[in-house]
DNA sequence: GCCAACGTTGGC
DNA sequence: GCCAACGTTGGC
């Protein structure tokens, strides 16, 4: 799951122990949220940061649940076509595991990974919540040193 | 700051 | 339903 630091970073969601991932607005991205399980394990990466790359490590500790912000006339992710009886969006609450030791730069990931793999290397790849497979993450899990697995 | 990629919008 | 225009993302 990508996130910009300089709006929520890792160190955020360390401090809030966990979060409600509001704020997707992409069909794509909805659908692999929507098919999270409780206790999925999830790559936190810095996008728009420099450099960018895997930051850590969170869980999922709530699926299914109703984006609240699609309804928050305040908040600039409400979507007026989406009703209350019928809503548009759903997502996950992700809590916090670990800050890597050091961050897993976006390099690293391209000379370690092919693009058919792992979809944030692949180029132009904008999607904020794309799947990783098991044996790719468990190679990520490696390189990244944590010690919290 | 540039720009490629690509999703969304809206006229037709 | 097509597609040009436009907006956003995000690496560099």
């Amino acid at each position: 799951m990508k996130s910009e630091p300089n709006v929520y970073s890792i160190k955020d969601l360390q401090h809030d122990g966990e979060t409600i991932w509001d704020g997707v607005r992409n069909y794509q991205a909805r659908n692999f949220l929507r098919s999270m399980e409780l206790g999925d394990l999830v790559f936190f990466y810095h996008s728009n940061s420099n450099p960018p790359g895997i930051a850590g490590l969170g869980k999922i500790t709530g699926i299914n649940l109703h984006d609240p912000s699609q309804f928050d006339v305040q908040s600039k992710y409400y979507d007026p076509q989406s009703h209350p009886d019928k809503p548009r969006w759903q997502t996950v609450k992700l809590g916090f595991l670990d800050e890597f030791p050091t961050l897993l730069p976006l390099d690293e990931l391209r000379r370690q990974f092919n693009p058919d793999d792992l979809w944030v290397v692949r180029r132009g790849n904008r999607l904020s919540v794309t799947p990783v497979p098991e044996s790719v993450a468990l190679q990520i899990l490696k390189l990244s040193k944590t010690s919290s697995i």
